[in-house]
DNA sequence: CTTTCTGCAAAGTGTTTGCAAAAAC
DNA sequence: GTTTTTGCAAACACTTTGCAGAAAG
């Protein structure tokens, strides 16, 4: 007897293992949060997950949110990014591979982008300081065209 | 009548300068804070430097070493820098142009580089997307030679 | 039934702000 | 003297934690 997984998003199914896998259980409100990360774009704060689980479930609790959010990284489906401003922001992470970030510092719009050159430059960099790469992250901040024409 | 200017480095002159720009005043306390944050080697979160100022004058008030803080970065003294992790820092910025970072995820230890055929690309970048360029930062995270021989 | 999970409220961070007394000019 | 600055404590924004009852397996 198995339900039906038509419609059925493979993050779903990645969570529920990661949790069977740690004998952790599948909850309602889990799943709930995991759609609302799911329904919302790229790049929100931890309160527009709130804000939209809340939206979904009246019932759900902030704390809930937050533990849940940390399980989405462990479980590899939420990428947790700060901005140089020091603001955090939550990325989808399955199946959206790594790629920097152009941001304008006007209107907030994210422009995603990955360039072979400059990511070629970093291994380079990280050899020649005999450092393991972990993890890398570049940051261009400047205005949008838009916003540029308005004057901002 | 002027006092000796002998060993008085330039920042102190420089944030008397922007001080009296704007009607504001050279204090005890101020000096102090600069002189923990000059004192103090790059990257230092606020707390460090209220330490640090609080070594120099016991009486300082932890307010006054943020709204210091802000002080000095408005002038050109200090600049805020958001790490991938979250934390804020504050560098020298007087005399010390545009780097980017090279982080031991393991022990901390920063190394400050720049590479001109990144920071070319990063300029091809935002023509590309019609981006005025504001200001960029580079962040590699990893584990620095040290850390690794010791297995962290 | 045993263990994990939930929502709530309280506690924690790190930073900012309101205020009356103190210092700068 | 007038204005800015100070230290203190309270307020703040964001996040985590303790707990007793609820739900999952």
């Amino acid at each position: 007897m198995r339900k039906s997984s038509t419609r059925r998003a493979p993050e779903f199914e990645r969570l529920e293992l990661y949790l069977k896998e740690r004998g952790l259980k599948m909850t309602a409100p889990r799943e709930m949060v995991l759609r609302a990360f799911l329904g919302l774009e790229r790049h929100v704060s931890a309160e527009e997950i709130f804000a939209e689980a809340r939206r979904l479930d009246a019932s759900i609790g902030q704390a809930t949110v937050f533990r849940t959010i940390k399980l989405l990284a462990d479980a590899g489906l939420a990428r947790e990014a700060y901005r140089d401003d020091g603001t955090r922001q939550f990325e989808h992470a399955y199946r959206h591979e790594h790629h920097d970030h152009l941001v304008c510092v006007s209107c907030g719009v994210i422009v995603e982008f990955v360039d072979p050159a400059i990511e070629r430059a970093q291994e380079t960099i990280y050899r020649a300081h005999g450092f393991e790469s972990v993890q890398h992250h570049l940051e261009l901040r400047g205005t949008c065209p838009a916003c540029k024409k308005a004057g901002r």
